[in-house]
DNA sequence: CCTACATTC
């Protein structure tokens, strides 16, 4: 027998492709490990839905899972990837116009498509796989996919060679009444449960703890002392507490003698990579147990084989986002039912394993059974800004799986009048239409277009390039480390000097390593700056250096560029010390954080602020200096 | 003086 045909999904073959005839959307639910990924689209296009020269085209939420899966995939047809099947995610791809007929592609790239491509005209079927986690853009895909499939239904009708646009959605949990509402002629398919998947014990309480961090501790020496070998992992909220366990366990087995020794190890994704990469050497089980301890990486992320015991702390961190304060933050919050079984199905993978909830079953019942979807906690500008892009201007006619907010859509809307991105009557204008094509926040892409008026495109395309970048670009927050990088002006500024300096190192990691900045951050800079040159050369934007104006002060017109797009994030110094916003009476009582450069010595009376975290006090960073006058524009 | 989940174009 073919090792192909003993997944489960086999049995569903002859269902899914009749269905698929029948329906106009196929919703699927079956675990992780059934095969659905792998092998629905290559049932699909046996059978014939991509001659003709027709794609068919399968989405995941993340770059990694996308070109995992696409190269197993041709593997298993003998190929490389890049010929009958191939990916594309953003800075990589590996797809041949004539002979790719599978794809696989992040969500966020099929999005990036229908902008050249409104009716996706090419596919025949998509898949949007993974749609419990119910990502951004996910949710966003489903609006639009839903419009194109009435759209390509209707055309259909009129012009014989448009072919109707099949969907299939592909989820892990239950709960897909809502999806089967929502997706007009759609039917729900279940898979067998994965075969690979062993039983995992679930253990609860009896009382509520009030510590998880110590009742963690507790649980680990608990299995080290009590249980056969096999690898732990322990799920917490954030880096700090991944710390301090491992602190705190290390202390305490280091002072222990045992038959099997423990290894300690964190996972996070800020880490290097070479630091990821021992989370999975493989040890021998008879002589050290692994224990893991993570963050959300290893719920969905990253899978790590040997795991047997899994400790769950019963709590996630998540993005919250306040649009009247215009603030993103993160709030730790109780677990959802559908992660709670994500953590501990993690256990099974290999043979059964326990899984140590750290609550009561009481509790466990009460949890949500999934968390409020992203769009609902996110700034949604640039989601609008591409929406408006694709000729949606009634955004709150726009069909949502779940309507975010309102304030959240007011408040993007306001952004982006103010930005000059949509008109009086909400429509996309021709510097909107500009701005949406950049994969940058629109205040970024603003700040960008700007330059060219002002001759500095040259730094701002490596400033916007550096402030693009989501992760931490500093490894430890003492400026005495960078003391040779730093621009007393302002961090903006900073950035552009680190980022030279890194370049005239010839890219160096060392270069990096000397002054605490982080080198994964460094080289996703400088892919950025690379995909944004090629977008500013379709706008025929010349990349001009200030350096070859005439100007006094270089600094002035780079400073203006960035007020441009940032002109809601002006303070002002009040006589206490602190900073207010001029625009905003909710941002009070602001103060520089300690990583900026102006918390060396400043006063000055007007800055500007890239953002504000919310920790001991309000704190901004990444700040520079401003003249007020310049606002009046 | 310092509280960064995870993603994506």
């Amino acid at each position: 027998m073919n090792i192909h045909q003993t997944l489960p999904i086999y049995e569903n073959k002859k269902d899914i492709l009749y269905l698929l005839e029948k329906y106009s959307t196929l919703i699927i639910i079956g675990t992780t490990g059934c095969g659905k990924t792998t092998q629905i689209p290559k049932y699909l296009w046996e059978s014939g839905w991509a001659d003709g020269g027709r794609q068919i085209v399968c989405t995941q939420p993340r770059r990694i899972s996308t070109v995992s899966v696409a190269t197993r995939v041709a593997d298993e047809m003998n190929q490389s990837v890049g010929k009958t099947v191939g990916y594309s995610v953003r800075f990589d791809e590996q797809i041949d116009d004539n002979l790719t007929r599978i794809k696989y592609t992040t969500d966020g790239m099929l999005l990036r498509e229908m902008m050249l491509d409104p009716l996706l005209l090419r596919y025949s079927v998509i898949m949007v796989d993974e749609a419990h986690e119910r990502s951004l853009n996910t949710d966003m895909l489903f609006g639009l996919l839903k419009k194109i499939q009435k759209a390509r239904f209707l055309k259909k009708s009129e012009n014989s060679r448009i072919d109707e646009l099949k969907l299939i959605i592909s989820s892990a949990t239950l709960q897909v009444e809502q999806l089967q509402k929502y997706f007009q002629n759609s039917y729900i398919l279940t898979i067998g449960k994965g075969q690979r998947i062993y039983p995992v014990d679930i253990m609860y309480l009896e009382e509520p703890c009030i510590n998880y961090l110590d009742k963690c501790y507790h649980t680990v020496i608990d299995i080290q002392n009590s249980q056969p070998p096999g690898d732990i992992l322990v799920f917490l909220t954030g880096k700090e507490e991944i710390d301090t366990l491992i602190e705190r366990l290390d202390n305490f087995f280091s002072t222990q003698k045992s038959k099997i020794s423990v290894v300690l190890l964190a996972l996070y994704s800020q880490m290097s990579m070479e630091k990821q990469l021992k989370v999975f050497q493989q040890t021998n089980p008879s002589m050290t147990r692994k224990v893991i301890v993570s963050t959300n990486v290893a719920e969905t992320s990253l899978t790590i084989d040997g795991i047997v015991y899994v400790v769950d702390c019963g709590f996630i961190k998540i993005k919250s986002y306040s649009p009247l304060e215009a603030m993103e933050s993160l709030v730790v919050v109780p677990v959802s039912q559908s992660s709670a079984n994500q953590r501990s199905g993690r256990a099974g993978r290999n043979r059964p394993g326990k899984c140590y909830r750290l609550y009561t079953e009481d509790s466990f019942s009460k949890l949500d059974h999934n968390l409020i979807p992203e769009i609902s906690r996110s700034n949604l500008t640039p989601l609008i800004l591409q929406l408006k892009n694709m000729g949606i201007d009634n955004i709150l006619n726009f069909d949502f799986l779940t309507l975010p907010p309102t304030n959240n859509l007011a408040s993007a809307l306001e952004t982006l009048y103010k930005l000059g991105a949509i008109d009086d009557n909400g429509k996309l204008t021709e510097t909107g239409g500009i701005l949406s094509e950049f994969p940058l926040d629109p205040q970024l892409s603003k700040v960008l277009l700007t330059s060219q008026r002002f001759h500095c495109t040259f730094e701002c395309l490596i400033i916007v390039s550096m402030l693009s970048l989501q992760s931490n670009l500093y490894d430890i927050q003492s400026h005495s480390h960078r003391k040779d990088v730093l621009i007393r002006q302002g961090d903006h500024l900073t950035l552009l000097n680190i980022f030279q300096q890194f370049q005239q190192s010839n890219y160096s990691k060392s270069w990096c390593k000397s002054r605490q900045i982080n080198y994964k951050s460094m080289t996703m800079a400088l892919k950025i700056k690379n995909q944004l040159q090629a977008y500013l050369k379709k706008f025929s934007i010349p990349i001009q250096s200030i350096q070859d104006t005439d100007e006094k002060d270089l600094t002035i017109p780079i400073r203006k560029c960035i007020v441009a797009g940032f002109f809601n994030n002006i303070v002002r110094l009040q006589s206490d010390g602190t900073y207010k916003s001029i625009g905003n009476p909710l941002l009070d009582n602001l103060y520089i954080h300690p990583i900026s450069v102006l918390s060396l010595q400043n006063s000055s009376p007007f800055l500007l602020y890239n953002e504000i975290l919310y920790t001991t006090k309000r704190f901004i960073k990444d700040l520079i200096v401003i003249e007020p006058e310049w606002l009046i524009k």
